[in-house]
RNA sequence: GCCGCCUUAGCUCAGUCGGUAGAGCGUCUCACUCGUAAUGAGAAGGUCGUCGGUUCGAUUCCGACAGGCGGCUCCA
C-alpha cells in the first residue's frame, strides 16, 4: 500500500495531506454530513471517487448552488425510477436540474394526472427509505447501446455525445462530452434496482434526499424542438432540510398573494373581457391612473432628455414592412392582413418603420443628430393562443417605443445615455437592483442579417457601455432581435425575481433598407445608425410587474387613491371633507369615506384596497385643527396638525417615495 | 400552436350518482353612529362559458368552439 499527497481546501485554506492509496473522497469529509460530493479540481466527483495523486478536494455542501443540483439531479433519478416502478412502459427523457428544482421527461401513453404525482411521490419516498446506493460505472457506446436498448430517447442520446450541449438543455447531465457512465441503484443486497445512462455526479445515496415535493406535470416537446414529439415532464423541488423546502413553498405562495392578474381584480385596475378577445386588457379607473401617472413621468422624461413626441397610425400598408424586413420573420404573429382598394393592410407590430418616414420625411443634416424620437405606440401582436398571459404577455400593447438616429461617432455616447436614462427611469419606479443581459446573434442561425462586421462592431460598442456601467453582465447568446444585438436591463423584484425591462438595441440594418441618410459636414451624404430603446418596453406589462413588485400596494405617487379619509363617526365627516379639499387643491387623489359601514369596517376596506394614507378624524382630532395618519403596515400617528399632514403627503407623491 | 387541467351569482367557492341550484364576501334597502382590519336585519342577483349531440328530461354524459390556468415552443 503506498501513500499520495493531496490537497484539501476549505474556506480556510489549504490543507497538504498523505493518504494511501484507494482513500475515497468520502473519508475526507466522513465529519460532516452535509458535504455530499466532491470538487477535485474543475470538475464535481461522487463522493466514492478514488483520490488520485495531486488531487485539490474540497467538499461541496448539500445548500451550495453545486449541492442542490446534485441533490435534486439525485431526485430526479429517484422520481423516474419511481415512475418505470408504477408505468413499466414510461420510456426515459432527461432529468437535470433546474432553478429551485428539477425535472424529468417520460414517454408515455397517456399523461399523467394529479392522482399520479401523489402515487409517484409515495413510491419516491420508499425508495429513500431503502437508502438505495448511487453506484458509478464506466461503460462504452456499444455496451450502453445493448444495455438501453429499451430507451430510445438515451439512445439518441448516445449518438448526440460530445456535440451534447446542442442536444437540448439539460442533455448534458446525462451524458456529457466525456465518458460514457450508468448509475446503478443499488439495494441493500446490492442487487440492481434500477440504472439510468448519466455523467453524475450524484448524492452517495437515496437517503441523502432530505425533503423533497413533486409540483406539477406538463408536456414538452423532444429536445425543445416543436416538432419533435411531446414527452411528459414532472417538475419537483429538492432541498437540503424540511425548512428550506417549506420556504420555497412559502415563497411560491407569496409570489401567488403578488400575482398582478388576481391583484388586478381585487383592486379593480383592469380586467380581461372574453368578448374582446384574448390578450386585450382594459383599463378600470383605478388602473387608468397608474397607466396615465406612469405615461405622464415617461413622457416627461423623454422629452427631458431630447426626444421629440411624435405620433403614428395603428395600421399601414404591408409594403413598410416587407421594407422594414419585419414581416418575412414575423408574418405568423402578425394579425393577417386586411385587403382594401387592392392594397394589404397590417396592424402595427412595432413602431420603428413608421419613425424611418418621419426620419425620411426631409433631408436631414448631421447638426440635427442625435434625432429623437418617441411615442407611445400601441401596437398589435397575434400571439399564439398558449403564451397569452395577464399584462406581461398580452395581443395589444403600448409600448414607450424610441428611436435615436445617431452618426456612427456619435453611438457609444448615445448609448450610454440612455442606458443611464433607462437605469435612471426604473429606479424612480422604485426598481434598483438590476444586471445587464448583452444578446448576441447566433453566427449558425439565417434570422440574423447583416455582415459579420457590423454585428461584431455593433456588438463591441454594446458591450463597452455595459461594462462600463459597472453593473453584473451576463451572456445571452442567440438572443439578439434579428437586426441587431441588444442591452436589456433586468431588474429583481421585491422578492427577487426578475423581469426583463428596458432595452436598447444597435439597428445598422434599418437605416440602409429605408435608404436613411444625412448630410455630413463635408458634404457627404452618410447613412445614421438607428438605436432603439424602451424605457417600458410595453407599458401594460411594466404596470404588471410593478404590482407584482409592490403586492399592489402601490407608492403613492402612483396609487390610484393616494389618501382616503375615514371619520371616526359621522359627525366628522364635513371636517375630513375640509381637509380633503385641500388636499384637492394640491392635485392629490383623495376620497372620504361616508358609507354606512362602522368605523373599523372602513379601516379594513381601505386597508384591503391598499391606499398609502389614510386620514382619521375624530372628536380629539378636530379640537387640534388635526387627523391621524394610519399607514398600510398599521402605524399610525395622531394629532398631526392638518397643514402638516398635508405637507407630508405632498412630500410623498413628490419624492416617488414608498410609505 | 402543442399537451394536460379548468369554466356554477360581481368575487371566492359548495352542489347536483341526469329531474334547471346554494354559501360567504360584495351590491341595494332599513336600523345602528361606535378611535385604528368585518354591526345587525331584509332584498335583489344565475337560460350553471357558447353551440351541437345522446336522453322523456342535460348545469351534470359526449363532441366542437371560446376563455382561463400550468408547462413546452415562441417573444420584433
Amino acid at each position: 500500500m503506498s501513500e499520495i499527497k493531496i490537497a484539501v481546501l476549505t474556506p480556510d485554506g489549504r490543507e497538504e495531506r498523505t493518504v494511501t492509496t484507494g482513500t475515497k473522497a468520502w473519508e475526507l469529509f466522513a465529519d460532516n454530513p452535509d458535504v455530499i460530493a466532491a470538487r477535485v479540481g474543475e470538475d464535481l466527483k461522487d463522493l466514492s471517487y478514488e483520490l488520485a495523486d495531486g488531487d485539490e478536494v474540497e467538499g461541496v455542501l448539500i445548500d451550495s448552488k453545486d449541492g442542490h443540483d446534485i441533490l435534486r439531479h439525485s431526485t430526479a433519478h429517484v422520481m423516474a425510477q419511481a415512475v418505470q416502478e408504477l408505468f413499466p412502459e414510461a420510456k426515459l427523457g432527461i432529468g437535470p436540474p433546474v432553478t429551485d428544482g428539477f425535472y424529468y421527461d417520460f414517454d408515455v401513453e397517456t399523461p399523467f394526472v394529479p392522482e399520479d404525482l401523489v402515487k409517484i411521490e409515495s413510491r419516491m419516498k420508499k425508495i429513500i427509505k431503502a437508502n438505495q446506493k448511487f453506484s458509478r460505472r464506466v461503460t462504452t457506446d456499444d455496451d450502453a447501446r445493448v444495455e438501453l436498448a429499451d430507451e430510445p430517447y438515451k439512445l439518441e442520446l448516445i449518438g448526440l455525445k460530445g456535440s451534447a450541449a446542442d442536444a437540448a438543455e439539460g442533455a448534458d447531465a446525462e451524458v456529457g462530452g466525456g465518458e460514457l457512465t450508468i448509475y446503478d441503484n443499488l439495494d441493500r443486497n446490492g442487487e440492481i434496482a434500477w440504472k439510468d445512462l448519466c455523467r453524475g455526479p450524484h448524492l452517495p445515496t437515496t437517503k441523502r434526499i432530505p425533503a423533497f415535493k413533486l409540483m406539477r406535470s406538463a408536456a414538452a416537446y423532444w429536445r425543445g424542438d416543436e416538432k419533435n414529439k411531446q414527452l411528459q415532464r414532472i417538475y419537483g423541488t429538492a432541498w437540503e432540510s424540511k425548512e428550506a423546502l417549506d420556504a420555497h413553498l412559502a415563497r411560491i405562495e407569496e409570489a401567488e398573494r403578488r400575482d398582478h392578474r388576481k391583484l388586478g381584480r381585487e383592486l379593480d385596475l383592469y380586467s380581461f373581457p372574453d368578448e374582446l378577445g384574448s390578450g386585450l386588457p382594459v383599463f378600470h379607473p383605478k388602473g387608468g391612473v397608474i397607466k396615465r401617472e406612469m405615461e405622464d413621468y415617461v413622457r416627461r422624461r423623454h422629452i427631458e432628455e431630447g426626444f421629440s413626441y411624435v405620433g403614428t397610425p395603428h395600421i399601414s400598408k404591408d409594403g413598410l414592412f416587407h421594407t422594414s424586413g419585419h414581416l418575412p420573420y414575423y408574418a405568423d404573429t402578425m394579425f393577417p392582413p386586411m385587403e382594401l382598394e387592392g392594397a394589404k393592410y397590417q396592424l402595427k407590430a412595432m413602431s420603428c418603420p413608421m419613425h424611418n418616414l418621419i426620419y425620411k420625411a426631409k433631408g436631414r443634416s448631421y447638426r440635427e443628430l442625435p434625432l429623437r424620437l418617441f411615442e407611445f405606440g400601441t401596437v398589435y401582436r397575434y400571439e399564439k393562443s398558449g403564451v397569452v398571459h395577464g399584462l406581461t404577455r398580452v395581443r395589444g400593447l403600448t409600448q414607450d417605443d424610441s428611436h435615436s438616429y445617431v452618426t456612427k461617432e456619435q453611438a457609444p455616447a448615445e448609448i450610454k445615455h440612455l442606458l443611464d436614462f433607462v437605469l435612471g427611469v426604473l429606479k424612480d419606479f422604485g426598481l434598483d437592483d438590476f444586471y445587464l443581459e448583452l444578446s448576441t446573434r447566433d453566427a449558425d442561425n439565417a434570422k440574423f442579417i447583416g455582415s459579420d462586421e457590423q454585428w461584431e462592431t455593433a456588438t463591441k460598442i454594446l458591450e463597452d457601455v455595459a461594462t462600463e456601467s459597472g453593473l453584473e453582465l451576463v451572456a445571452d447568446p442567440g438572443g439578439a432581435a434579428f437586426y441587431g444585438p441588444k442591452i436589456s436591463v433586468q431588474a429583481r423584484d421585491a422578492i427577487g425575481r426578475t423581469w426583463q425591462m428596458s432595452t436598447i438595441q444597435y439597428d445598422f440594418n434599418q437605416p440602409a433598407r429605408f435608404g436613411l441618410e444625412y448630410q455630413a459636414a463635408d458634404g457627404t451624404r452618410q447613412e445614421p445608425v438607428m438605436i432603439h430603446s424602451a424605457k417600458f418596453g410595453s407599458i401594460e406589462r411594466f404596470l404588471g410587474v410593478l404590482v407584482e413588485h409592490y403586492a399592489g400596494a402601490m407608492p403613492p405617487w402612483l396609487a390610484p387613491v393616494q389618501v382616503v379619509g375615514i371619520p371616526v363617526a359621522d359627525a366628522f365627516t364635513d371636517y375630513l371633507y375640509e381637509v380633503a379639499g385641500k388636499l384637492k387643491a394640491q392635485g392629490i387623489r383623495v376620497e372620504v369615506d361616508e358609507s354606512d359601514d362602522r368605523f373599523q369596517k372602513k379601516i379594513r376596506n381601505a386597508q384591503l384596497q391598499k391606499i398609502p394614507f389614510m386620514l382619521i378624524a375624530g372628536g380629539e382630532d378636530v379640537e387640534k385643527g388635526a387627523v391621524s395618519f394610519r399607514y398600510r403596515d398599521g402605524r399610525q400617528e395622531n394629532g398631526i396638525p392638518v397643514d402638516e399632514a398635508i405637507e407630508r403627503i405632498v412630500a410623498a407623491v413628490e419624492s416617488h417615495e414608498q410609505v
